[in-house]
RNA sequence: AGCGAGGUAGGGCAGCCAGGAGUACCCGCCGGGCUCAUAACCCGGAGAUCGGUGGUUCAAAUCCACCCCUCGCUACCA
């Protein structure tokens, strides 16, 4: 009965104090699936899994709002920097809100108290001796009257002739360019050629000098990261670290507080990376503070492929050189990317399915169950309107909905006969086997193994019911053959019931209330009897997607 | 080009680090069963030269070398 022999480990867990945060959507566009998938969606459920298991902890998370990008949107819409890239943010915070994202603070990169680390960070850095200035020649546009990022100039490749080639590269033959090689250049602000090069003079963090403290953390942690991240973190740092521009000649961002570059702000790289604390202060100072200058504080970050460099190198780079005392990662969580022939997402072209009309396609707990089913932790997904039919109508409805639905409506038309909450030993084995190895998929964080041992379990409980035919005994009035049978199926519905609630909290809820459970639910409550309420009114958790769904993701091609 | 990751039945994904017969797993397919449940569920079966070649070994999907294919990154997009 009860499901306490091999996990009597909470009360050894339970000074844990973890920090979980995201990578920061860049808002320029609504974060698309591909977004959601490699940073949100496994911090979410990771987060929610600690909440369950009684693990102190905060889930942080913000917009990422600075950068020319964002300045460039503004100005073509006419609004106001800020008031843009607040609404940007506002938007983009209610949509992952709808993801049923449980975030413990959901801020933003351009606030007061960021700005006041990112001061603090930064003169720590210079006092210290890692900023140094260096002399670049970029291009600056006579009509905008201000530079231009490299990125954003537009002309024909010196190499192939292509009339699409960008200041940084060429799209079309994959060279690399200098923007003063670019063959007619054009401003892609306002499209027209009155350029020229000037010189300018920003400011970067001296990498090269930390880079012994850089090998240390890798090493520190390389049990903690994937392989990708740490192959790709060990090349990065093996080809030799170079010093890298923390400064940009724009408007939209935090001003330098250095004499000589007051014109100048911050480069939106490193207020985004400090964002991490400064929106732990948005939330609240004090206990900001606390999480992040704890040493026994577990820093678990949750990123896509593109991130690594930033949070295994630079990232701690300016933690450390800051010697302020801000803890580092503990353990870096690296997605690959969906790809998709037929979906597009792009956020750049503001085009394809992104987190907003994904809702409208379907709820928040089927892409949470399909992306978590395929959450891409080794290798790129390919991720096709088959497959997402596949998962949603037959893993998602057909064995764990339907098992749920199934239980519960012969319990409920049944109650008369239901008694006690018997577990037969067969059945508390194999459910503790299970359960043991979600807790341990979660204590590694491979939410994907754990999912499937949900389903496991729900093959489990369908098992169970074909072979042992409750409505058989139903019918014969067998009252303790029909207990017998279906308070084990019932216990695996109140398992499936927790163990979902990081995937998909709702029909978590549903299931959880049938059996007394209101609110977040603890692992811990698997270990006390509790029993079936029945309910006339009993609802399938989740339904089949069809023809409405497959036409609307199509459109997304 | 360099670096990284991946290539395992029709599709998807484990296994590889610590070598021991490909009975992993999911979908699909074929055959049977069941009728509590959402045309759902259960049982059985077919289906793989483990990308290729060579090497190490008593033994290789697993270790080593080279090659082929796919994806990603390469520092001013964030």
């Amino acid at each position: 009965m009860s499901l306490s022999r091999n996990r009597g480990t909470l009360g050894d867990r339970i000074k844990r104090r973890v920090i979980v945060t995201s990578a920061l959507p860049y808002i320029n566009g609504m974060p698309h699936l591909g977004n959601l998938v490699g940073s949100m969606l496994p911090a979410d459920i990771y987060s929610r899994y600690l909440q369950m298991a009684g693990v102190e902890h905060i889930f942080i998370c913000g917009s990422d709002q600075h950068g020319t990008p964002i300045e460039l949107s503004a100005i073509r819409n006419g609004i106001d920097t800020e008031k843009f890239a607040d609404s940007m943010h506002e938007r983009t915070k209610n949509a992952l809100l709808n993801m049923e994202c449980d975030f413990t603070y959901y801020g933003k990169t351009h606030t007061e108290q960021n700005k006041r680390v990112v001061y603090r960070i930064f003169e720590a850095l210079d006092r210290n001796g890692y900023i140094s200035e260096e002399e670049v020649m970029q291009a600056y546009c006579l009509l905008d009257m201000r530079f231009i990022p490299d990125r954003m100039i537009e002309g024909i490749c010196p190499y192939c002739g292509s009339a699409h080639a960008r200041g940084d590269q060429c799209d079309d033959c994959g060279r690399l360019l200098d923007p003063q090689e670019i063959v007619g250049p054009k401003c892609s602000i306002c499209g027209k050629s009155e350029i020229e090069f000037r010189k300018t003079k920003n400011l970067a963090i001296e990498l090269p000098m930390l880079s012994e403290n850089i090998k240390d953390f890798i090493r520190s942690i390389e049990q903690n990261v994937s392989k990708n991240a740490l192959n790709k973190t060990t090349s990065y740092v093996d080809a030799g670290l170079k010093s890298r521009q923390i400064t940009r000649d724009l408007k939209w961002g935090f001003k330098v507080p250095k004499k000589g570059f007051e014109d100048k702000v911050f480069y939106v790289w490193f207020d985004a990376v400090i964002g991490y604390i400064g929106i732990t202060m948005e939330w609240n100072e004090a206990l900001g503070e606390e999480y992040w200058t704890d040493t026994n504080t577990e820093l678990v970050q949750f990123m896509g492929k593109d991130n690594i460099e930033f949070h295994t190198v630079i990232w701690p780079a300016i933690l450390e050189g800051s010697s302020i005392g801000y803890i580092k990662p503990t353990r870096i969580m690296v997605y690959e990317y969906l790809i998709s022939g037929k979906i597009k997402f792009s956020k750049s072209r503001g085009v394809g399915l992104n987190i907003e009309n994904a809702l409208d396609v379907m709820g928040a707990e089927y892409w949470r169950f399909v992306l978590s089913y395929l959450l891409p932790e080794t290798s790129d997904m390919d991720f096709s309107v088959e497959l997402i039919f596949e998962v949603v109508n037959k893993i998602m409805n057909d064995k764990i909905g339907n098992l749920v639905n199934r239980a519960f409506t012969i319990s409920s038309k049944n109650r008369a006969l239901l008694s006690g909450n018997s577990l037969r030993e067969i059945t508390g084995r194999k459910i503790r086997e299970k359960l043991g190895i979600y807790r341990n998929d979660f204590e590694n964080v491979r939410m994907r193994e754990a999912l499937k041992q949900i389903v496991e379990l729900a093959d489990l409980g369908n098992e169970i019911m074909s072979v042992e035919k409750p409505w058989e005994l139903a019918k014969a009035e067998d009252a303790e053959g029909f207990s017998k049978v279906m308070n084990d199926v019932l216990h695996i519905c109140r398992c499936i019931g927790i163990m979902l609630w990081p995937y998909t909290p709702n029909a978590s809820t549903y299931i959880l209330r049938h059996f007394g459970i209101d609110g977040k639910p603890q692992i811990d409550e698997l270990q006390k009897s509790m029993e079936f309420l029945p309910d006339d009114d009993i609802k399938p958790i989740f339904s089949k997607i069809g023809e409405r769904e497959k036409n609307m993701l199509s459109g997304f091609g």
